[in-house]
RNA sequence: GGGCCAAUAGCUCAAUCAGGUUGAGCGCCACUCUGAUAAGGUGGAGGCUCUCGGUUCAAAUCCGAGUUGGCCCA
């Protein structure tokens, strides 16, 4: 334990007995500690071909989730691959600091009500706590980014607060505006009256509530009756200004009655029986029937025009108008207050209506609210309601339950209103916007051409300002006692910001936050500028991250070579966020989208395919994830997935079979090490080139294996696959060189003597290990840098992570190889299903495995490598049936295939496939075949050569099974299971012997140990048989002699087995331990 | 309410683009093997391919309508 900590741990050295992940990962962290292997890998690969990755900044408030995690994975499998392939990638994480996430939380902590508060605390103040919160907040995302292997510069993170930051979002502003795309504008939005700010439509969240539903009832000026006009939103009521319909909808008068009395009611003649309804009329009739557009121009009396004095009455106001957000439904004319609604402002500024807005940015009425100023809107309601049934202008009240937007941070109801917000007019470079897409790859394409390209074409002008205090304030100066876009001045930079304001600042030492640059005024002639109050909408920041990461415009030095971002990699809600907010800043601010590849994840969803939330408590912690099983198994199984478009269903089993996959691959890493040891074998003087001629045939094809398997990954990471290029790689590892290579190749390690089989089979497995996991290193950093260390010690690089992504070698390339192995492998697996319906176990040898091939290739393959096959079944002989052959004794059956069935029979095909399947003859021969089939069919069917193919029918004592690759059959394997004493005898040598082992090893004995052998069989036939085989026995448990043996004075070990039925009494002792057995 | 994506074995996913008797891994059960392997091998159970229509000789696959889930938009 107190031994000095070395470098690296001794070539071929003693390693755990089993994978243990976190004693592992511990011991890697500390080595990457101690050699600086981040910093080495990056200038390794400095002097490489550069690629701009761009990391979209995780926002800064709660801590790493497992959707977070996945896409840090994926970032980190991809920069560490395109740096092994060479490059010299940008790989410096970003953060997104500022925004009113964090002023929400901060108002919380501090507990906060509203925006007074924080202007009694002092804007400074404020400033600083959300700086500190989003400061703490980022050091728990760096270490949980840190805790899974992600190599970013963690050192110097991208931080949207920092002044260089909000000098690049200034910048970019600023190139928009000289472009003439920045104005302030009067717009309705999206208001939340807590956070007293305008939020985007896309940060409105909907959820369903209970709201009033109301009919009112506005009296005609000019003639007898009243429209009506249904509205969730009696608040709105104030600011009526004109009543829409659709000019082509058919609308009618109705007369109605209720308790005696009558009235003429216009609605859409689609509407009548639900309004009618809804106002508990007795009875109706129609009196009129008229169009929209009959109706233009008539006017009404606003029902509160008592109650709110200021209520506008304009010319024009308070008549009805065409608008196409007309729909029949309710009741088919549209209460329209161009203050609030957005469509009703849109229509109002067509009409050139001026904008009544009683209403506040806290959403109080203001003194133009009359009689209701000084109330919240939604506590006005009831008032409003009770104030119209006076009026007698209410038909009906009620409640509903629809969906409405609230505010993304404090869930508070939000509420349209008109006020003064700064744009980027986007709408007026909306092709070039669309061109821009184009010039981005996206993986997957769907994503880009479907989604984000209706997205483009329906956003509108992108509202950048927010009237709060955390943000990067605008820089734009406005003339002292006006805010409108005439005569503004926008600063760029710090640099600007000194030369032109009248304060003493220092560029180097300024920061840009609110409370520092509030201050600062601009004097131009007799003019003076004050800064406008508001900050930038926090999805600005993230926009200009392309050039931001690269301290530009500060920093001039890599720009011009790096931008725009080679690669961005995000989840698909960002096809609204960042893919979008970095197109809009890129296209007005440097005419080009600032990303040439796209990769767009999913989402990560709980086992049930659910989003993990909070509220359902089905949130799984990547901690748990990495406590449970290590970082290394759950980056493997995060990187399984698909990484294009579709969600990740989380899963626990996965993940277990993950590290049942790196178990393996430990397996296979430390068995052969303690013969190299043992042998000394020196991987750098004994090269796979210096063993060529002593390869054998297995070496060779594992070597084949691993060039197309090194094709395949190459492939797969290329086209943002990596979920298949660890198919490939996992595949090979658990079936090629676990379960088939190492099998074959054991005995040869365990041969104690130097052999030049052994020697081969050594370099062969080292050039596969070493290979192996520096394929895998993107993927499981951890355990391919233990295993790495292990293999090269002073051979390789400091880390696994510095070597080169290994090419395919040509010279090992042998398709055909592979391709016979995998028939070898098939026929294998056939003949162990064919013994075990034999009911022959594969410790007794059977006399002959006989190989019908249905094909030439598959001939070839077995003529090639009988002698392995013969191996491998444990078979004194393998016959080969060669194609055109068959072999006697055989039925025959068919196959149909109904590719060929379906177009010649039509409607029949299905009863003649059937016919074709039960039919059962002697040879397979077409005549046979349709003879039988037509036995079986009411019409006779003409079958040809290419409905069918012909299978064999197994003979009593030979068991048959069929073999094949990819679901094709290529033949079947007899195996003869015939006794022959020869047979007998090894059977139950080879019986007795495992039995031995087995004892050997109970008793816990050393491999080498020699031993004392006794064995009792209680059957003749069967102790002769095995007396044939003495010298096998006592070769393979080491004993040097068969005796008597004293278990308890020998310390021993005596047993009773059953043998294929025959009792057996073994006993072993040690020959060393006799004379101080106890 | 609209757009995009998904739905196949108990679980995770292939097969869908170019229609032809649904597959793999894991899990489960039984048997078996075991000098790297809490491993390996063989067999088995387990599918109205989300539902309903349509096209076709033939649909998991193409078309239409719906259901459920996810993202986006209103």
């Amino acid at each position: 334990m107190s031994e000095p900590v070395t470098t690296r741990m001794s070539r071929f050295g003693e390693v755990d007995d089993q994978y243990d992940p976190h004693a592992l990962e511990e011991r890697v962290f500390e080595y990457w500690d101690e050699v600086d292997a981040y910093e080495q890998t990056k200038q390794h690969r400095a002097d490489g071909e550069s690629y701009f990755f761009v990391d979209g900044p995780p926002y800064t408030s709660g801590a790493a989730h497992m959707g977070t995690t996945w896409n840090k994975s994926l970032k980190d499998v991809y920069i560490r691959f395109l740096r092994m392939q060479g490059y010299d990638v940008t790989d410096r994480p970003g953060y997104d600091m500022h925004g009113l996430p964090i002023e929400t939380k901060v108002e919380e902590q501090l507990g906060f009500e509203n925006k007074k508060d924080i202007e009694e605390f002092g804007e400074e103040n404020f400033i600083q706590e959300c700086k500190d919160y989003a400061d703490e907040q980022l050091e728990g995302l760096q270490e949980d980014f840190k805790s899974f292997g992600v190599w970013m510069d963690w050192d110097d993170p991208y931080k949207t607060v920092e002044p260089e930051y909000m000098e690049a979002a200034w910048w970019g502003f600023s190139k928009a505006a000289e472009r003439g795309l920045v104005e302030q504008g009067h717009r309705s939005i999206s208001q939340c009256p807590r956070c007293e700010t305008a939020i985007a439509n896309n940060e409105v969240e909907y959820e369903d509530v209970e709201d009033p539903s109301i009919y009112v009832k506005f009296d005609l000026a000019d003639r007898e009756g009243s429209l009506v006009v249904w509205t969730t939103t009696p608040w709105t009521i104030p600011a009526n200004t004109f009543v829409a319909v659709d000019a082509d909808l058919e609308y009618v008068g109705v007369r109605a009655e209720k308790d005696g009395e009558e009235e003429i009611l216009y609605v859409a003649e689609a509407c009548v029986e639900g309004v009618l309804s809804e106002g508990r009329y007795d009875d109706y009739e129609i009196v009129e029937e008229l169009s929209g557009e009959e109706m233009l121009g008539w006017s009404y009396d606003h029902p509160l025009a008592e109650k709110v004095p200021a209520h506008p009455d304009h010319d024009g106001a308070h008549e009805v108008y065409d608008a196409d957000y007309v729909e029949a439904d309710r009741t088919g004319l549209v209460h329209s207050a161009p203050g609030h609604g957005e469509e009703d402002f849109e229509r109002g500024r067509e009409l050139g209506f001026p904008v009544f807005c009683p209403v506040g940015s806290d959403g109080v009425y203001t003194e133009e609210g009359g009689k209701y100023e000084g109330q919240f809107v939604k506590d006005a309601d009831e008032e409003i309601i009770a104030d119209l049934e006076a009026a007698g202008a209410m038909l009906s009240a009620g409640t509903v339950s629809h969906s409405y937007g609230h505010c993304w941070r404090c869930d508070t109801g939000i509420i349209q209103i008109v006020t003064d917000q700064w744009f980027i007019t986007i709408t007026d470079v909306k092709d070039e916007l669309l061109e821009n897409v184009e010039d981005s790859q996206w993986y997957p394409q769907w994503a880009r051409d479907n989604r984000f390209h209706d997205f483009v074409e329906d956003a509108p002008d992108w509202n950048v300002s927010r009237q709060r205090y955390w943000g990067i304030p605008i820089p734009i100066w406005t003339p002292e006692g006006r805010d409108d876009d005439e005569d503004m001045l926008v600063v760029s930079t710090r640099e600007e910001l000194a030369e032109r304001v009248d304060q003493d600042v220092d560029p180097e030492t300024i920061d840009l936050h609110k409370d520092t640059v509030d201050e600062l005024t601009i004097t131009d002639g007799d003019t003076t500028y004050t800064r406008i109050p508001d900050v930038f909408d926090v999805w600005l920041d993230s926009s200009v991250a392309s050039w931001g990461t690269l301290n530009f415009p500060e920093d001039q030095s890599r720009f011009d070579e790096l931008w725009p971002a080679d690669l961005i990699i995000e989840a698909h809600d960002q096809t609204r966020g960042w893919f979008w907010s970095q197109l809009g800043m890129g296209t007005t601010a440097m005419g080009e989208v600032p990303y040439e590849r796209v990769l767009m994840h999913g989402w990560a969803l709980d086992e049930d395919g659910r989003k993990m939330s909070k509220s359902v408590g089905n949130i799984v912690q990547p901690g748990e994830a990495i406590e449970r099983h290590g970082a290394d198994v759950m980056r493997l199984f995060l990187l399984s997935v698909n990484p294009q478009g579709d969600d990740m269903r989380f899963s626990w089993d996965e993940l277990r079979n993950m590290e049942n996959s790196l178990r393996t691959l430990w397996n296979v890493f430390r068995f052969p090490l303690p013969y190299m040891r043992l042998d000394g074998f020196d991987p750098s003087e004994t090269t796979l080139e210096e063993v060529d001629d002593d390869l054998e045939l297995v070496d060779e094809w594992v070597l084949a294996r691993l060039q197309s398997t090194k094709e395949a990954m190459t492939e797969e990471l290329e086209a943002f696959r990596q979920d298949r290029a660890l198919d490939a790689l996992l595949e090979f590892v658990v079936e090629d060189v676990s379960r088939f290579y190492i099998q074959a190749v054991r005995e040869r390690m365990w041969e104690e003597s130097d052999s030049s089989s052994k020697t081969a089979a050594y370099a062969t497995i080292y050039r596969v290990l070493r290979e192996t996991v520096t394929l895998l290193a993107p993927y499981a950093p951890f355990v391919a840098e233990e295993i790495y260390g292990t293999l090269t010690d002073e051979d390789g690089h400091d880390t696994v992570h510095m070597e080169d992504w290994p090419a395919v070698d040509d010279y090992w390339v042998d398709e055909q190889l592979e391709e016979d192995v995998a028939f070898l492998r098939a026929i294998e697996e056939a003949g162990a299903n064919a013994r075990q319906q034999a009911g022959r176990k594969l410790r007794w040898p059977v006399p002959r495995v006989v190989v019908a091939a249905d094909d030439d290739r598959v001939a070839a393959a077995v003529e090639r490598h009988s002698d392995l096959l013969a191996d491998r079944l444990n078979a004194r002989e393998v016959e080969l049936v060669d194609p055109d052959e068959r072999w006697g004794e055989l039925n025959y059956s068919a196959e149909a295939d109904m590719s060929v069935l379906g177009p010649a029979f039509g409607g029949r095909a299905g009863e003649v496939m059937t016919a074709l399947n039960e039919a059962r003859i002697d040879d397979p021969t077409l005549e046979s075949l349709e003879a039988a089939a037509n036995e079986l069919l009411d019409e006779p069917a003409e079958i040809t050569d290419e409905m069918v193919s012909f299978v064999t029918e197994t003979p009593e004592g030979v068991a048959g099974t069929a073999f094949g690759t990819d679901g094709d059959d290529r033949g079947v394997v007899y195996v003869d299971a015939s006794l022959t004493d020869d047979i007998e005898s090894e059977g139950y040598a080879r019986e007795v012997i495992r039995r031995v082992q087995e004892m050997r090893k109970e008793l816990d004995l050393d491999v080498e140990e020699r031993i004392a052998l006794e064995l009792s069989v209680d059957d003749d036939r069967v102790a002769s048989l095995i007396e044939a085989r003495e010298g096998l026995i006592l070769e393979e448990v080491r004993a040097d002699e068969f005796s008597t043996v004293d278990v308890d004075e020998q310390g021993g070990h005596r047993k009773e087995w059953e043998v294929e039925g025959v009792d057996v009494e073994l006993a072993i002792a040690p020959l060393s331990a006799t004379s101080d057995a106890v």
